[in-house]
DNA sequence: TCTTGAAGCTACAGTAGCTAGAGACATTAG
DNA sequence: CTAATGTCTCTAGCTACTGTAGCTTCAAGA
């Protein structure tokens, strides 16, 4: 059995990371010991380390959150768990396109401005009319992350 | 002079954004109408647009905090503006070399998978375990976003 | 056995950048 | 004048944590 610590470091993941992580149900209770310290066994490692690296993979806990209950039946069929990777997928491309059109523009800007005063700042300039800029690169809705 | 919605229209911010906006002290205390409504200027529109145009371009409202002080000064050398929009730039290619590998991941990921049962899955098995990974596609410590 | 320092505990507050809702007041079109 | 729409303040909530305060417990050395 493991401590907090030495599963956080097993896991590569941060000690109120895992107290959070089992606060919102995303870890089981963790056994406690005589002194109501929490205890971990192998498969809390291999649960944790798991969604650690969804994590790392950008998906969302909650998403995170079906992965692993779908792994708690390993006879169903997995297309329920396909869908979930091919829409973190197609999540992370639409963000891939976007960051590129943002790249190019800044790109612009910055290469625009001949290093002047305020007044003349191309860049100043541009961020205040969209009409200077090359690509539409719109303002998204809903964010998360990475 | 207008009313918050038609700011709100024109700039394409929603209202509560905008109210969020001056209470963060991003835009100044807006004049009100008799009947205590708020009233912007052309001024306020200028410097709403600017926002969200930098948030469009994924500038952090720290980072626009800033470029908004600095165009208030006109004969200042640029080279602090310029410096922010360098260091955006680089934040988004940061981001991008990081979506790039997570696509890669994703993608062979996805298409290993035969579509049998979840104890067969590729993707459940390959989230379980990071050495089955082509790439690091290391876990980011600090998440802004989109 | 005693002591000390590290590790663990709970609970709460804070981060970014909004978004949503409740319940009251203002403005405007017909 | 009334009804519909717009706006007001205030509060709480979202994701995925991170940090703090003020305690208790554990492990190792003397
Ligand atoms: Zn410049
Ligand atoms: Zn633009
Ligand atoms: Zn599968
Ligand atoms: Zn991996």
């Amino acid at each position: 059995m493991l401590t907090i610590g030495k599963l956080g470091r097993a896991a590569g993941v941060k000690i109120p990371t895992i107290r959070y992580y089992e606060q919102i149900g995303l870890l089981p209770e963790a056994e406690r010991s005589a002194g109501n310290q929490r205890l971990y066994s192998r498969k809390a490692l291999d649960r944790l380390t798991f969604i650690r690296h969804a994590r790392g993979l950008g998906f969302t806990l909650e998403a995170i959150r079906d992965l692993l209950s779908l792994s708690d039946t390993p006879d169903q069929p997995c297309a329920a768990a396909d869908a979930i990777a091919k829409a973190q997928l197609s999540e992370i491309e639409k963000r891939l396109t976007r960051l590129a059109s943002l790249k190019v523009e800044l790109k612009r800007m910055v290469a625009q401005c001949a290093g002047g005063r305020i007044a003349d700042c191309r860049v100043i300039e541009v961020l205040g009319d969209h009409s200077l800029c090359a690509t539409d690169h719109d303002h998204p809705q809903g964010g998360d992350s990475q």
